[in-house]
DNA sequence: GAAACATTGTGCGTATATCGCACAAAATAT
DNA sequence: ATATTTTGTGCGATATACGCACAATGTTTC
């Protein structure tokens, strides 16, 4: 029940024999535990990626011996250590540790959740985050994922990339009307990201879920490239949209100054 | 400069024919990717690994064709989509999703960064965090990680664990005196887990980074097993150590208490 | 408790995919 | 312009990963 929204997963294509096939299937038996499937068996992972019994044990083992994994006899699963993988990438990525900071900052001048997301595929990732409450019925984190055509930063990335790539991408993704708000067809959802284009950022108005609402804007590097989107969000009984735009906006677009000035990516 | 104080990594070992050997060295690339290594190129990679470049490259096309890393031509770097393996992890782990809120509400209450981490060899790795803002010089979030030998949860986590062990990994480890009052020697270190056992708690004075303190104490699950550290940490200046005991340690107690009850693991 | 079923561990022959060298081309440095 | 490093690619040899099949163990069902 992942609603990742991949794109192509050519995985058997590309036979131009450049391509180390245990390295994919190493990689394709990570994704595989998730949040449904925290322990798996060898035979459950078997069935999962359909590949052979016998590979997925060989898989498996390689990541127990490499410390990924651990295996009690019967069930298979993933160690923190699984985090230096993912962990390589906010650390490699200079934004991340710039803006967190920042982020804690305006967390605590507006009283909310921030945070900073880019987009992958069709799903925005939160790379960074300072967070107050729940307000969500999910627990977001770094690292959590969310579609990008119904969520306030996805709008925001979506709207600042030339439009018939936008259109592209949205055409792809399933696009479920997870509230009675959502917009889901795609020329509403083409209309909506020229307003956010014209007007500089994007509201969610409990489109994403019932009774919040978010407001979110893209980030620049000093070259004028979009290179994230930065959000508040907040529930609907408490902050109104108008206050979103009123008390909320200035400290985003404050943020975004700031930022353009100092961010010089690589 | 990546202090990971690894275990031993029989990596050519285990030649039981159940390793795949793409496997491990595709993960052995990514890792390469560090805070030092933001962008590679084939032959970087090659000479840190101490591979094939030609093997090397295959296994970094591979990853850009599923989309893990992007090429520029010249040089190599991880894409976000890396951090869907790492936070496969937390995902599965019931623990982060349960301690976060909790955590962040002992922050607001305590007006100080708190957080939640596991061992992983001879470091802790941070699970979950609800930081209030930078009193470290480096920055700290889910993912991080810190030598357990001068961590308050490190400490923590080492304490009540058999003392063998405990002393077997702190062979292992190398333990530089990061600051004058880091205690780097097996003796007293040994002789302060047992006082850390004894009383329940760690409190690590400016050992890690001077200005810093900071206090431990583990999470049991509902079985009685050690599964995690919590702590808080705050300034030295603002906070002195009286202040942690009486303060912050029945915050902590607290939260002990309460996931004592509803954390059953797997 | 026995029988039916599912899952696991393992051995093995085969085919293929991975390896690492070596050479040519390109890029970078001197 | 020359020297040096880096990259792309072809290729042949080897070993490696594969997937079947069988035995052993574990789990459900009646």
């Amino acid at each position: 029940m992942s609603d990742l929204h991949d794109e192509d997963s050519k995985v058997s294509k590309d036979r131009n024999s450049n391509m180390v096939g245990g390295l994919i299937k190493g990689l394709r038996v990570i994704e595989t535990f998730d949040r449904d499937h925290p322990r798996l068996a060898i035979s459950d992972v078997a069935r999962e990626t359909d590949m052979d019994r016998a590979t997925c044990r060989r898989l498996l083992l390689t990541l127990v011996s490499l410390g990924y994994a651990e295996h009690d006899g019967k069930f298979f699963k993933l160690t923190p250590r699984i985090l230096r993988l993912g962990y390589s990438y906010l650390h490699t990525a200079s934004l991340p540790s710039i803006v967190q900071p920042l982020l804690e900052q305006m967390s605590r001048e507006t009283e909310e959740s921030c945070s900073v997301s880019v987009l992958d595929g069709q799903s925005i990732v939160y790379i960074a985050r300072a967070s107050r409450q729940r307000v969500m019925s999910i627990n977001l984190n770094v690292g959590s994922r969310l579609p990008a055509y119904c969520s306030s930063m996805g709008r925001a990335l979506l709207a600042f990339m030339p439009p018939d790539q936008a259109r592209k991408l949205l055409e792809k993704a399933s696009r479920p009307a997870l509230t009675a708000k959502t917009i889901t067809e795609i020329l509403p959802l083409m209309a909506e990201l020229a307003k956010i284009k014209r007007q500089g950022y994007a509201i969610i108005d409990e489109e994403l879920e019932l009774g919040l609402r978010s407001i979110a804007l893209p980030l620049y590097d000093n070259r004028g490239n979009v290179v994230a989107a930065l959000n508040i969000g907040a529930q609907a009984a408490r902050v109104s949209v108008k206050k979103m735009r009123d008390s909320f906006l200035p400290h985003l677009l404050h943020l975004q100054a700031d930022l353009r000035q100092v961010y010089a990516p690589d």
